[in-house]
RNA sequence: UGGGGCGUCGUCAAGUGGUAAGACACAAGAUUUUGGUUCUUGCAUACGGAGGUUCGAAUCCUCCCGCCCCAGCCA
């Protein structure tokens, strides 16, 4: 069972709530939110988030709103929130009716901050952002008062009722709150509130030139949504007195509980969003869906089920440790989900043509071969047998090392579901030497799988008939990186990017079961890895696979460990 | 050299004073018409370090060390 649905995930976060029931600090109630901001795909790091933020309201009897973090016109597109709203629902959330923008708030987040003005807690301040870091100081010293800082109440309300109308340049002015510029916490030296920018936003159009900046927003977009838990990561751990803080400044009832936890690293990838707009932009990639990128997008066209990711999320656990996961757990939560699911197919990868001598000319059965080793449920189809078939050339070996137990001139192996053949003669090209066809005898008391002498055979191979099977192109997909932790490796990580990453194999066949496989559906190519048909690309008359992941391989360990 | 966090097996991660869960990875073996799956077994005398409190400490105290975050009018 790949579900461990018997223990209910616990973690410090889940604790905090439970001791919060106990405390009747919210009145029993749980309300989350997932808010990312709509300027990129979601990722298997965002997947995290959502596991938790809407993992405690269903644990918990709660809600999880969707909401968009829409503060920042720049970079933000409808295309993103669709995305985004698509990935989380394939994920296996939903929201009902509570999905809401930042930007609805606008109006809401404008009142606030005349607020704020009325009661001298925030000011309208003239310096360039130049200027703005001089004034703010540095890590070690404090910084100095803006000379802004105490105009009268009535002036910085009409200059901020100004900013809004459009009479200021981008830059001219911004709205600050007026905390404390020696405060050794540096988002709380006056941080900013609002800031011109004369750009159209996806959603409200012109009707802004004004837009608040996260601190302010967020905890207010919480407070207008009644959140209880306001879940976040761990860099926003220095922001929290100042989400605390606007909502004492203003006296806000709804006063959530802001708790960081540390986001998911996984080895050989990249999780940051600028970094994957940089794939995305540059071309190292196709675009977001890309089966190579760590997006949803992307790990859905690559074959990944929501399950696997999923069960991932609550296997790797929520702490405060800055860690970086193995992503080994992730293949192997793919494996162990696939491996229930997965019907079993047989595909040829890098064909050799094999003809079996003594099987007469145009003769042809039908194996029937079972969907699943474990599962009989799953059924079976017909597979088709002939004279000349295809077998995988990495199955043959004109000479074998010790431990290899596939076909080699003059051994036996079992076809799988069907007969013994022996390899009884190598056909070569004279020029290059390389293998073009071998030929076999089979044993026609065979069919079973068994001999009737009791002779064993040390292996069983996959193949297809040459003529039934039908032509595909396999996408062999592989790490992105090369490096465990690229980030570690400098700014230039495109350096570090795995050449291998995508091989694509046109000369593939398939058996004849997959003529009509739907887009998406996923398989098992028996002995070789977990595929799917790619959802763009493949038809029935273009056949094109995508490897999710290959099946663990543990000959291929053996010829490592003989290399060194 | 300010402030905020974090340090338990190769990687995640339980543990909240009573004598180190689990998962992945790795290793060995069994079963097997996938060198897959499944199963069995092994894998931290030890919790960043040093002191201290205690009958007893990964858990409490002190000092030290290491790593991460903060000086966007990004989120």
């Amino acid at each position: 069972m790949s579900q461990n649905n018997s223990t209910p995930p616990s973690d410090f976060i889940r604790d905090i709530i439970e001791e919060h029931f106990r405390s009747n600090r919210f009145d029993g109630r749980v309300a989350t939110r997932f808010p990312p901001e709509p300027n990129g795909y979601l990722h298997i790091g965002h997947a995290k988030s959502v596991c938790l933020n809407f993992g405690i309201a269903v644990q918990y009897k709660g809600t999880c709103n969707m909401r968009m973090d829409d503060t920042d016109p720049v970079g933000e597109t409808q295309e993103f929130v669709d995305s985004i709203l698509r990935d989380v629902k394939w994920l296996g959330f939903g929201w009902e009716d509570r999905l809401y923008y930042a930007s609805d708030y606008y109006n809401q987040l404008y009142r606030y901050a005349v607020e704020l003005i009325r009661r001298g807690k925030a000011y309208v301040c003239s310096l360039s952002a130049d200027e703005t870091r001089e004034y703010r100081g540095n890590l070690t010293e404090p910084g100095r008062e803006s000379p802004y800082r105490n105009h009268s109440i009535e002036e910085n309300l009409d200059l901020f009722e100004r900013m809004r109308a459009g009479e200021f340049e981008e830059g001219a002015h911004v709205l600050r709150a007026r905390i404390d510029m020696a405060s050794p916490n540096m988002t709380m030296r006056d941080p900013v509130m609002y800031r011109i920018k004369k750009e159209p936003h996806y959603r409200t159009g012109s009707q802004w030139c004004i837009y608040p900046m996260y601190d302010f927003a967020h905890c207010l977009s919480d407070s207008i949504e009644n959140i209880t838990h306001s879940i976040c990561t761990l860099e926003f751990e220095n922001n929290r007195p100042l989400y605390d803080w606007y909502l004492d400044a203003l006296e806000l009832k709804s006063h959530p509980q802001q708790i960081e936890f540390a986001r998911l690293n996984l080895s050989f990838t990249i999780l940051s969003k600028r970094r994957l707009i940089e794939l995305v932009e540059k071309g190292y990639v196709g675009g977001w869906n890309d089966p190579r990128m760590p997006t949803l997008a992307g790990m859905r066209r690559r074959g990944y089920t929501p399950e696997a990711i999923r069960n991932f999320c609550d296997r790797i656990g929520v702490a405060k440790n800055d860690s970086i996961v193995d992503v080994a757990l992730l293949e192997h939560c793919v494996r162990e989900d696939l491996n229930e699911k997965a019907p079993r197919v047989m595909a040829v990868l890098r064909p050799l043509k094999v003809i079996i001598d003594n099987y007469p000319e145009g003769k042809e059965e039908e194996f029937d071969c079972p969907y699943h080793p474990q599962n009989a449920g799953m059924g079976s189809r017909k597979v088709p047998f002939s004279r000349v078939i295809y077998i995988d050339r990495e199955d043959f070996l004109e000479h074998p090392p010790k431990k290899f137990y596939r076909l080699a001139p003059g051994r036996e192996v079992r076809l799988r579901y069907g007969y013994f053949v022996k390899c009884v003669n190598v056909v070569k090209d004279p020029a290059t030497g390389e293998v073009r066809e071998i030929h076999c005898t089979y044993d026609p008391g065979t069919r079973s799988g068994f001999a009737p002498d009791g002779r064993k055979v040390e292996a069983t191979i996959h193949w297809v008939s040459a003529v039934h099977s039908l032509p595909a192109e396999v996408r062999l997909y592989d790490r992105l990186f090369q490096t465990a932790n690229p980030l570690e490796e400098g700014p230039d990580i495109t350096g570090f990017l795995n050449p291998k990453s995508l091989e694509v194999l046109r000369s593939c066949r398939v058996e004849p079961s997959l003529v009509n496989a739907a887009p998406g559906s996923r398989f098992q190519f028996e002995r070789v890895g977990y595929f799917c048909t790619d959802s763009i690309d493949s038809s029935g008359g273009n056949l094109v696979f995508n490897r999710t992941v290959s099946l663990r391989d543990s000959w291929a360990k053996i010829l490592e460990k003989a290399k060194k």
